[in-house]
DNA sequence: CAGGATACGGAGACTGTCTCCGTTTAGCAA
DNA sequence: TTGCTAAACGGAGACAGTCTCCGTATCCTG
């Protein structure tokens, strides 16, 4: 790629993640390109279709996964606890753009989405709690992380369109785990916690 | 209202009740004028915004809401059943468009809405079950029907977005179930189940 | 049936998407 | 350095959707 092109390349990525920040994932592409000094043209050879340009945003999102994966995993104790953990994590990396948890989780089932691979990132780390979850025998049999992230997703896009803040959120969350978790484990926890 | 206006807006309502079921809550509007046969001025005269449009067409919906809610009260037995049952119902009733989950979920919240009014009845209709199942001392104390209506169009926003069918749906009503439940009555349930 | 209130309709202003192609530039080879 | 070519640029403009404005047509009441 030549030195002008990537340049022009970085500065529209720069730029459209302000702009989508800003105004949500339906913000204007020419806007974009204009805020970023090039014309249409340009944006739409770098960025065929909005959601290549998306992509390219979530890029340094991607790595923050593993690591919120890694920093749910560390934390020992009840996996209720742990479950939360993962669940407001993932909430939060999923809701850095208005639209986004939306976008994510319904491309997370669709392998022709420009983003889908991105996605998987998401998926995986889930997966890693569900192990762990499993090793423990605490979670319910027939559930994977594909329901994991679809429950997951349902309230983070809830959360996103109704703008319910993080306190508002917990008691959703708190739900899901307790409908996650084996009966008998529920139980146990919530008599201790008493 | 002049005998030729009641005239196109019911023919407007009717068509883009059509038009919507088949492209979705975005399409053209200047179409839906088009195919009724009047002019996007008239269109607009009678609907200044597209959700005023939409909720025009939800009219006949809101009657079916408290029927759904008799239907589900009726079935006597497990609470389990009952709270499964108008899961079912509710995910059915919001996503007869494509977008409906979202977009009623979302105006739930926001008093401001020009449909706020119409999904006060899903509202109501849920507080009817919440109370059902709060004389029977098995819903957690602390969750209330905003919270089963969050909940809920959260899943039903998903299935929506991933094309899930009432199959893939399920599971994940029942870990809402099971997470609203008391515990020790989940545990009681499943254990009797098996 | 006359007159005014009411409603109609579609041209067109405006905004956003995306393409096409004439012009410019980077980078390499001589 | 210079000249050449592939690569990249940019913005005009075609197209589609939203929404308004206002001249025209229709209703309906007295």
């Amino acid at each position: 790629m030549r030195a002008d092109a990537k340049r022009n390349r970085d500065r529209i990525v720069e730029v459209a993640r302000e702009v989508f920040r800003e105004q949500g994932y339906d913000a204007s592409l020419d806007l974009v390109a204009k805020k970023a000094g090039v014309g249409s043209g340009t944006l739409y050879r770098h960025f065929p279709t909005r959601e290549n340009l998306i992509d390219a945003i979530m890029q340094s999102w991607v790595d923050r996964v593993d690591e919120a994966a890694d920093k749910a995993l560390a934390h020992e104790g009840d996996p209720r606890d742990l479950l939360l953990a993962w669940f407001a994590a993932y909430v939060g990396l999923i809701s850095l753009h208005r639209g986004g948890p939306a976008k994510i989780t319904s491309a997370m089932g669709d392998e022709s989405s420009p983003i889908w691979h991105k996605c998987q990132v998401l998926t995986t780390a889930t997966d890693r709690i569900v192990e762990r979850l499993r090793a423990e025998h605490v979670l319910r049999e027939d559930i994977g992380s594909v329901h994991l992230c679809r429950l997951v997703g349902g309230v983070a896009s809830v959360a996103d369109q109704g703008n319910l803040d993080e306190a508002a959120v917990r008691p959703l969350l708190e739900v899901l785990a307790d409908g996650l978790l084996v009966p008998a484990h529920v139980a146990a926890s919530r008599v201790a916690v008493k």
